[in-house]
DNA sequence: GGGCATCCTTGACACGATTCAGTTCTCAGG
DNA sequence: CCTGAGAACTGAATCGTGTCAAGGATGCCC
């Protein structure tokens, strides 16, 4: 009985003895139909398999019933999370996800926003890889919803969802600041990703307010925030000549962090006892590490599902929708990796 | 200039002053059209900001230039990286790619196949939650190409990539035989998942060629490969008297190992010198755990870009497709967790 | 039995792109 | 000047579904 791949409303009008807008309203509004004749029609889609065709379905309506979803890195738990977030509450309203990672790369991120155009997605949640605000609000013109997602809007037309990543790097140094340290290398890149500029400039702040200048706080710069990069970034912090060094270590992301534990210990330098270091997200990860990282938290899953729920309202009532741009707050989470600091004296 | 968001090949073609199958020409296959017109047309596209409408296309064509990817777990290293493996691969092919997540649960699964149904992708790569070859077949007779990943197919009709998981469990267990080991607790589930049964099924096989018989070997069952199932299953195992205790533990996958390693530390048992661990997968966050983590490494990039490769394949050139069920090698990679091992009285 | 309201069902058109048979144009060759 | 071939373009039919005005059936009431 293997039904050919082309069962259409047609072939199930006529073998439920019907016409095809009958079946078309016991799928769309199941109400209109009597009881007697939804049970035929679909017991006849059941005989047939049939499925409806998607395309042909949102061709007529104008549009889909899907939302886009462009994250930086897969490999990154924080991301991960996050979309698990996501998913959660959008799959709950019976809409569909198209995810995509544009891997911290503009082209990349170009293509899959053509890619969700032409599939006239309802709504688009993305952490753009630069200030896109212009090619975004360039497809709001295109009737597709945007929300930003872990970066803040400074757009009030633009609702985002974002954690204060001053706040966050304030709050990492302040502690590295208080445990006695004096120089400290901020580990991070690329620059054009605003969470790294922001957690740099909130490091910058706590130094400043403790009397130190952004000398005492070099900025290692990295391509990715990945754990590759951050080994690669131990290497170039330990090339300074010892006098010079960094006493502890900001990263940018857990990812970097765990790299530059890894490039540390395969050094022989300690941490925390030789070099602290502090790492940004507390992905699972973190807690597990060879020396368990201190890192700032954001509320991951929180941030996925507020986003998703403001792009539901969004896409769902556009009339009384207002653009809303959510902050969360991040915390400090202390473990070994900046316990125990080096003493040293000040300045 | 905001155009509105209805531009569609009839208004490209009325402001170049061509028809419209000239348009799609210009699109589909430019060679037709001279490239006088085929500049005015590309100038209308750009100025109106026309975007071809997907579900259009799709509709006329019959087919959608769109794949689907189900993994059991986005949350999971092992496939992300996989999916990068894939995405590469798909996308140099210039295809789009639908990534879906089951998240190891039948339902969702289900659900995220009916959605691949009605959006008619060409192909399908999935690892499936349980045996659903019998669906799977289904799906191909719809002329939707499948390809199981991470999974051997027992059917010669169903293209396969995956890992000899058997041996797998085979190396590590061996390995932990090999220490002096002589009762090593399982700790993987759910027990639908065939990764789960074969890696069992090695680790049995080894201990039956040590000369030892399954009691040696008590599986502690999780409801899913997560680190928190991990935390739970070392409470479990601290549960037994110390006597009967296992002194090295086999987990199905990393997750699970880091889990364990959180749990045991937590209660002041030393890995390795107290119990002994191996995990599977070598997730790069193996070697960065608090005691790096001996693992089974699988090719993960090369396993997501072998089934993609398949898949474009038999997607492209059917007739010619021989299917195919491509097995990889793991390896054994041996770090602190399982060194040093206790010395015990055999038996 | 006629009038009327209610409830179901029908059938034709529309969505936007592709396809293909057919038309127009150009130009070389006789 | 005519013919034929080939290139370039046109226009209408088509894919599978949703929508909606209109039609048919049924039951109720006087």
């Amino acid at each position: 009985m293997r039904e050919s791949s082309v069962v259409s409303i047609r072939d199930v009008a006529s073998r439920a003895g019907v016409s095809m807008g009958t079946v078309s309203n016991v799928l769309n509004q199941p109400d209109l139909v009597s009881s007697a004749t939804r049970a035929r029609v679909l017991a006849a889609i059941d005989e047939l398999g049939f499925v409806p065709n998607h395309a042909a379905r949102q061709l007529r309506r104008g549009r889909s019933r899907t939302l886009g979803l462009v994250v930086l890195d897969v490999a990154n738990p924080f991301f991960t999370d996050l979309a698990k977030g996501v998913e959660d509450t959008i799959g709950t309203a019976g809409m569909a996800l198209i995810f995509c990672n544009s891997d911290g790369d503009q082209t990349r991120e170009d293509a899959y926003l053509d890619l969700l155009k032409e599939q006239r997605v309802q709504g688009v949640l993305i952490t753009p890889v630069d200030d896109a605000s212009a090619r975004l609000l360039r497809l709001r013109d295109r009737g597709i919803h945007v929300v930003l997602l872990d970066r803040r809007s400074r757009n009030a037309d633009l609702c985002s969802v974002s954690v204060d990543d001053r706040l966050g790097g304030e709050l990492a140094v302040r502690h590295l600041l208080e445990a006695g340290h004096r120089r400290i290398a901020f580990v991070g890149g690329p620059g054009r990703l605003e969470q790294v500029r922001d957690r740099h400039a909130g490091a910058v702040q706590a130094m400043t307010e403790a009397g130190l200048d952004e000398t005492s706080l070099p900025w290692l710069d990295t391509p990715a925030l990945t754990v590759a990069a951050g080994r690669d970034a131990a290497a170039r912090l330990l090339g300074a000549p010892r006098e010079n060094r960094a006493t502890a270590v900001f990263c940018a992301n857990d990812l970097l962090a765990l790299g530059v534990l890894q490039g540390l210990t395969q050094q022989r330098i300690r941490v925390p006892e030789d070099i602290a270091l502090v790492g940004y997200d507390d992905i699972d990860f973190a807690a597990a590490a060879a020396v368990p990282l201190t890192s700032v938290r954001q509320p991951r899953q929180r941030l996925g599902q507020t986003a998703a729920a403001l792009l539901l309202g969004e896409v769902n009532e556009p009339a009384e929708h207002r653009h809303q741009q959510v902050v969360f707050e991040p915390e400090l989470v202390v473990r070994e990796s900046s316990r125990r600091p080096t003493a040293q004296p000040a300045g």
